[in-house]
DNA sequence: TTCACAACGAGAGCGGCGCTCTTGCTTTGT
DNA sequence: ACAAAGCAAGAGCGCCGCTCTCGTTGTGAA
């Protein structure tokens, strides 16, 4: 549960061993993400990783306490590099609904791309190892963009009142005020309709992208882009009601 | 690739040797899929196995060529579980709407009660290993049922037509194509904007699914089952119109 | 009934795995 | 200049999947 390294590098001393520290920990982090993008999260083995970087197996335990900490550091950057794809698609629009839709394509496209980093974080969990407290920040980050954008859409009174009363009226007591909770506890200042509106279209975007990535769609059809396009602006149509085509926002 | 043991049992010998060996295979069987439930897929320890039918390791080549053909035998086996439990919840209505509403909640409900069966079926695929063609057909037979039910929907003229025309106006020609491929190699007889309507529905369902078996969902909501059910209704309420409440069908 | 044969189970052994401990060597701060 | 700390390598432990060999035992044909 020790974090291996601490994220905050301290350039006070730059020190020959200090300054060759990070250079071997680099190094040990891209060959463990090469190996993981070639063998998959379950079948990273510290000794191949050994092997590519040139270091004895023993040597590692010098930067890595063990195998799940080299993993939870492999899950950690994952995260933020999901996050950093997605928040940066966001980014590239003004109008949160055009920004909407291209962070959940986005979502799914760095999922294609990414699909053994893709596996590790929510894919089955690996055995025999419990994914750390620390795992969570980053891992939320998507979410709390999800929302965001939703809660900018409320602000501007473009969520579909139709989509909202109905989603209101499905929530049960539990559901409704554990939602509320989380608002509180984050920020938002949006209702839980609106809320549970957001989640459920995540939810939809992660579950095809899921299904894709897993090749669990391949059945069904050959090429997934346009399936998941199309879910997306179900999922936007839903949001702000049936207005909203591929060509909505800038 | 070749089938550990053929399915079907003969029963013409019946002599000491057959009856031992049909004894040991259920065995080694039971006992593979009590370490599947206890460590997970990609754990599976064929020593471990051996130790708990209590055999040399060496003895389980006698009965499995190797560790990626058992784990075959067991997701042959998860998929038909699977199925059975489904189809005999949709069995219990006779209404294809209520039947349909079973049917997606007993699918989360049987990857709830057995998380490590539905990781193998649906999780990160096992590294090294490809799942083999014997398996894709149990693993047809939930989808099949989901459209065949979606099918009687549509034959008794109860699809919402509004739904119905938005998703077939989303469709673009190559999925719209590949679904219809899909029917007429399965004998469907709906059009193709219907397919879409019940494949969307099965998405979402198990999209939702795996969030709360690989445990995504639970910083959502501590007790996921009513999100699930809201979702169930969703879903019905996008195939036959918002009439569908959760007392509908017998 | 006898007997060659095939199925069976156990054991030894191969290389690979995560991990620990010990042993030298190099850099560091005093 | 020197003790202390960091570092890399090697040996070794028990685990893994898998192969090969060797007695033993049930089987079907002679």
């Amino acid at each position: 549960m020790t974090e291996a390294v601490p994220p905050q590098p301290q350039p006070q001393p730059a020190t020959l061993r200090s300054r060759r520290r990070e250079e071997v920990l680099g190094a040990i982090r891209a060959a463990a993400g090469a190996e993981l993008e070639e063998q998959g999260a379950a079948a990273l083995s510290l000794r191949a990783v050994a092997r590519r970087v040139g270091l004895a197996p023993s040597a590692l335990y010098r930067y890595f306490p063990g195998r799940d900490d080299l993993l939870t550091d492999l899950v950690v950057a994952a995260f933020d590099a999901q996050a950093d794809a997605v928040v940066a698609a966001a980014g590239r629009h003004r109008d949160p609904l055009a920004a909407a839709r291209a962070a959940l394509l986005e979502y799914r496209a760095w999922a294609v791309a990414n699909p053994a980093r893709f596996g590790l974080l929510y894919g089955a969990p690996v055995p025999g190892y419990a994914a750390p407290p620390e795992t969570i920040g980053p891992g939320a980050r998507v979410g709390d963009l999800v929302v965001g954008l939703v809660e900018q859409l409320h602000a501007q009174h473009r969520l579909d009142a139709g989509s909202l009363r109905r989603r209101a009226s499905r929530l049960d007591s539990g559901t409704a005020s554990e939602l509320a909770a989380l608002a509180r506890r984050r920020g938002y200042t949006l209702p839980v309709g609106a809320i549970a509106l957001g989640v459920d279209g995540f939810v939809r975007v992660h579950g095809v992208t899921v299904m894709e990535v897993f090749g669990q769609l391949r059945p069904l059809t050959s090429r997934a882009a346009p399936y998941v396009e199309q879910t997306v602006d179900a999922v936007l149509a839903e949001l702000v009601g049936p207005a909203a085509g591929p060509g909505e926002g800038r």
